[in-house]
RNA sequence: CGGGAUGUAGCGCAGCCUGGUAGCGCGCCUGCUUGGGGUGCAGGAGGUCCCGGGUUCGAGUCCCGGCAUCCCGACCA
């Protein structure tokens, strides 16, 4: 087809900032603008609109899937924590203090003991652990839950950084710390395998400094993005959290060898935030741009409404619609006639429908549809016959396309150095990763953040120790950490 | 939590300094028209001016308090 138009590329965004203007502006207009999110009147706390919810259940129902597969069970447990429950481990409490909300009144009574609305549920949940646990033979307990958490936050942000958030926690208990260590690491690396081949998000996995380890943990993993401005997201975590839970709360069993033991417990989780990722990994001044594993629809047909259509376009369209829901596509006829082609092309780029079939008489006329993708904005005639198959290939092109892209530009936006100057000068403006020579000193890495802004995103699994001195002592380095600017 | 800014129709904004019948653009409704990149014309509907108090004959406008949002710092998924 060479119908085709010039493109005035000014024409349809006028209503979003674009991304050189304000990164951050840009972000809150497409949340609210592709109905993803809106703000409600209690501080920090969003509404999570259908279209945006839409993505966090196929999120949802692709990460349970490898829970499952992988040997995991859900439950659920209270919203409520006791008190005394979270004061049980002392650096989880110091850690989680500044960012609870208490509960001090049921109904019109002062409570006995406050009730912590939930910021995470290891308490809880060791607790119950405790109760159903006295064998080796109950191990390992593989309990995940989805649910929702609430911590205290200065500063929030539509998915990145809210009061209230979605998510899941997983919570395990094992035997021996080798099989902990072992499923801390698995989930980290399904994680990593969701982010890439679900969101199309390439990721940097690796082990967080002291400094930026969960609270009560003896180690933490992490998954790092890299959003569209140069700045890093932490897309998921994995706690490695020792006997630390285990001894806290109690939680024992009687081994093999018959002496009584302290469990090794894990907890790991992801959150809404994914959906802020996504959205910052993938968008442009033109709105959003879905990986077409989590895009609610993975295609939109606009019919091209002339003459009779109603009775000539219209059925082919449906008739289409049809085929491709039959084949496992998620598709949205949009039929509606008090919109333009013109307006609805707009419309469902800025929501970032990954694909649209525009469908008029000279398309039936041919037997073929004209398709546009919505990452590379190529168009083509497809034939309508086999269309479903071409249709998934396609689809599959863009997501495997989507990571290209990303994971490209993550290449273009990590540099190395061993010069603390070089270093300053790259952290200002879109700086990306830095990967430089680290001692591993909480006073090295505290200077670099105060002086830069920059913090240990993480140090990846399998970097070969450095050879250049710390980036900022001078000393001797042990590990090549991966700097950034970090939401 | 400190510094700065903002809050007026669904959205974007003007009006506030200098108090006196609440406006504009887009969107929405009706009709015609148009339709392959945000059609055009005509008519119409829509407002607790963020909330609460105060000053005043009279407050969107001035004063005090609160809430929410955004930006910059300190804290965090």
């Amino acid at each position: 087809m060479s119908k085709q138009k010039p493109q005035s590329s000014d024409a349809f965004v006028t209503e979003i900032t674009p991304q050189s203007t304000d990164f951050s502006r840009w972000y809150l207009d497409i949340v609210r603008k592709a109905e993803l999110a809106d703000y409600s009147p209690v501080k920090g706390c969003m509404v999570i609109r259908p279209y945006g919810y839409a993505i966090w259940e196929l999120i949802q129902q692709q990460l349970d899937q490898r829970f499952k597969a992988t040997g995991h069970v859900n439950a659920y447990f209270p919203l409520f924590v006791p008190e005394s429950l979270l004061l049980k481990e002392a650096d989880h409490v110091e850690g989680f203090a500044p960012q609870v909300a208490w509960v001090t009144k049921g109904g019109t009574e002062e409570l006995d003991e406050r009730l912590a609305i939930r910021p995470t549920s290891e308490t809880i949940i060791g607790v119950m652990y405790q109760k159903w646990i006295q064998s080796w033979r109950d191990l390992p307990v593989l309990i995940n839950q989805w649910a929702n958490v609430v911590r205290w936050e200065k500063v929030t942000r539509p998915f990145l950084r809210t009061t209230e958030f979605l998510w899941q926690e997983g919570h395990t208990a094992h035997e021996t710390e080798a099989e902990a260590e072992e499923e801390t690491r698995k989930i980290l690396a399904l994680y990593k395998e969701f982010a890439e081949n679900v969101l199309a998000m390439p990721v940097v996995d690796g082990q967080k400094s002291s400094s930026e380890k969960f609270a009560g943990a003896s180690r933490t993993y992490s998954i790092e993005a890299l959003m569209g401005d140069g700045r890093a997201l932490q897309a998921g975590t994995s706690h490695n959290l020792g006997q630390n839970f285990a001894k806290a709360f109690e939680i024992q069993f009687q081994g093999r060898d018959k002496t009584l033991q302290h469990v090794w417990t894990t907890s790991w989780g992801v959150s809404t935030r994914l959906i802020g990722g996504v959205i910052m990994t993938h968008g442009d001044d033109s709105g959003l741009i879905l990986p077409p594993r989590v895009a609610p629809w993975q295609v939109v047909i606009v019919p091209i409404p002339r003459g009779n259509w109603q009775e000539t376009v219209l059925p082919k369209c449906q008739e289409i619609r049809d085929q491709l829901t039959a084949a496992g596509i998620r598709v949205r006829l949009d039929a509606d006639e008090s919109q333009t082609p013109g307006w609805k092309f707009a419309e469902y780029e800025m929501r970032g429908v990954p694909l649209r079939l525009e469908i008029g008489p000279k398309d039936i006329e041919k037997a073929s549809v004209f398709a546009a993708r919505r990452d590379t904005r190529a168009k083509q005639s497809i034939p309508m016959e086999g269309l479903p198959a071409a249709i998934t290939a396609l689809l599959d092109e863009i997501q495997v396309n989507l990571l290209a892209r990303a994971r490209q530009f993550r290449e273009e936006h990590t540099s190395t150095t061993d010069s603390y100057e070089e270093f300053q000068r790259i952290m200002e403006g879109r700086p990306g990763f830095v990967i430089a020579p680290w001692c591993e000193s909480d006073a090295c890495e505290a200077a670099i953040k105060a002086e830069t802004q920059a913090t240990i995103r993480n140090i990846p699994f399998g970097s070969a120790p450095p050879t250049a001195p710390c980036l900022k002592c001078g000393q001797p380095a042990t590990v090549s950490a991966w700097f950034a600017k970090s939401y």
